[in-house]
DNA sequence: GCCAACGTTGGC
DNA sequence: GCCAACGTTGGC
């Protein structure tokens, strides 16, 4: 079992509509880093901070947990999508994408500058300068510290 | 295989 | 909307 951070735009989407779909296709990731953690370390029942970010306030809203490993992402085959990549075949189609679904929203959001003030958190990835992996592995210590935070 | 140019991310 | 940090692209 790993425990992971996914950043998300809620005005793309956002945790409250992750609840309303039950379930989504995380499909759109364009980073081989990320892709990769998908692809490879990824599985059925791993869990998930559900992170917002590019808005006010920035932070974790909530959980949810990887529903199926990772399957090939066809946005990246259809030209119309924003999301299409002319290097992607059928055969290979270079990018992955895991289905997460259960998603449960904090009763209080942790936000970034809680996390920040935190010592207990200071290790977490998504505090170092210039991280911008949008999918990224936390420890099981950071990931029960934030859902103790949240559920107060 | 180097690296400049360019595009994107994401906090502020 | 700014801009630092970073990833990717493509000419050489």
């Amino acid at each position: 079992m790993r425990y992971w951070l996914f950043k998300s735009e809620p005005s793309t989407f956002s945790i409250d509509d992750l609840q309303k779909a039950k379930s989504a296709f995380w499909d759109g990731v364009r980073n081989y880093q990320a892709r990769n953690f998908m692809m490879n370390d990824m599985q059925a029942g791993d869990k998930i901070l559900f992170y917002h970010s590019n808005t006010t306030p920035i932070g974790v809203f909530g959980t949810c947990v990887v529903i199926e490993s990772a399957q090939p992402d066809e946005t990246a085959l259809d030209p119309k999508s924003p999301y299409f990549d002319e290097k992607a075949t059928p055969e290979n189609p270079r990018w992955f994408a895991v289905t997460v679904g259960n998603a449960v929203k904090f009763k209080h959001i942790v936000t970034l500058e809680e996390i920040k003030t935190d010592p207990q958190l200071k290790d977490m990835l998504v505090l170092k300068k210039g991280q911008r992996l949008s999918i990224q592995p936390v420890s099981k210590t950071d990931f029960e510290r934030i859902v103790f935070l949240g559920s107060r």
